[in-house]
DNA sequence: ATAATAAGTGAGTAATCACTCACTTTACAG
DNA sequence: CTGTAAAGTGAGTGATTACTCACTTATTAT
């Protein structure tokens, strides 16, 4: 129940979700389920029976799959990682080849809403994913900064960049991505795990005052990044 | 285990704990088990026999007190939201009706090095808290927003000296505390709840750096409010 | 068509869970 | 000192838990 995990477990379930391990109609039903009912009730909340009941499947399917109740969740969030990373980095390489010309704003804009999207189109195992990674402290030692440490650094050669152009003050490149996650991923957390109403939701306006947030905050006087 | 308690209910806890209780020995005793034990592995990961254990206390004891596991976490959080909610309102009062003369800085400066200074006296608590608000859905849908709402109108009441002086951009009051909070709160529930070094900061730095990012975001070009 | 492997089943199991209750100990008012 | 109520105890209970295993069914290679 408590840790169980490593990094080279970690890596190694990786690897092996990586290559196209044929999905059987049981194991989505079972994954689907099991999404559904973690997002809804949490990891500790549910029980295996609950699950095979609403995969349609009998206890044992899940345990032949997956082992254990914990690589169960392990798979599902590894799948969602798995999909999150290399979106965010071929968008970023992308951007960064083909738009020289780029101003932060239309970077910041760009990417908040691009990743806004994403987790809209994947609440529900957003939502698990957020619930189990403030739950169990080894769950998160183990999946943050594991893979997003290059991405991180691609964040700073941009970073970098608008600075020279001046349009980035000249702030510590990790107080300024913390920033931007602040602003962002606090709000996509709230809006899409934590409330119920994340339908009625106008991305564009929305992309608009987090991304005014990040670059100007809530003052009005303001001539440059002197104060840090 | 899913939803049991109600706005009433809440509010006749709340009421219950007000006066003063005597709180026997092993009752302390019990609490602080339980906060220890619930921050660390969780609510739901924690049995009623291990805080009995850590508590030195028949786990009958626990039962004769609480009833149930779940209103001991109640009672657990009652306590660090009856605490919290009237420090902040007390200290917004006192600074409202003593120094007119404030400036939009000094306020937000002093709101966040304070918050902060609270949550890390009470960190265990405040993990418990942040925890659990985010894992059970009933129980965060009817603690937010419960005791919240006059704390927000108070700092509406600044927010709009602030903007009459000009040193606040003309954005809607609500997403202004949003940001603050979202500034603030993200920052505290990752170093305090989150991550295990928060012995070793330095909290002056680290306010500034907090109400820097508040008032003037990352961008360095800035007229005023005009784009929201 | 057949053998071999994999997928799927569900009754069964030991462990653990929150909670109860008959009982003992403590606190304290008269 | 005595009687009464509250505080505290811990063995016991039924329900639930994650997981197993002997078995059946489906898939695939030859």
């Amino acid at each position: 129940m408590t840790l169980l995990m490593e990094k080279n477990i970690l890596d190694q379930l990786l690897k092996e979700t990586r290559q196209t391990k044929k999905q059987t109609d049981k194991l989505t039903q079972i994954d689907n389920a099991a999404i559904e009912l973690f997002s809804e009730k949490g990891f500790s909340n549910t029980s295996t029976k609950e699950i095979a009941l609403k995969a349609q499947v009998a206890e044992g399917t899940i345990f032949k799959h997956y082992g254990t109740k914990e690589n169960l969740l392990l798979n599902i969030l590894l799948k969602f990682i798995k999909v999150l990373i290399p979106a965010i980095k071929k968008d970023m390489i992308h951007k960064l080849e083909k738009q020289n010309f780029i101003t932060v704003e239309t970077f910041i804009h760009y990417f908040i809403k691009d990743r806004i999207n994403f987790i809209q189109d994947n609440t529900e195992i957003f939502k698990v994913f957020i619930k189990e990674i403030v739950y169990n402290d080894s769950l998160r030692k183990n999946l943050i900064s594991l893979h997003f440490e290059d991405v991180k650094s691609m964040f700073f050669r941009y970073f970098d960049i608008f600075k020279e152009k001046g349009e980035l003050a000249e702030i510590d490149n990790e107080i300024i991505i913390k920033l931007l996650l602040k602003i962002v991923l606090s709000e996509a957390i709230w809006v899409f795990a934590l409330s119920d109403n994340y339908k009625s939701i106008d991305i564009e306006k929305w992309t608009m005052e987090l991304t005014y947030e990040f670059l100007n905050g809530a003052g009005t006087k303001k001539v440059g990044g002197e104060q840090l």
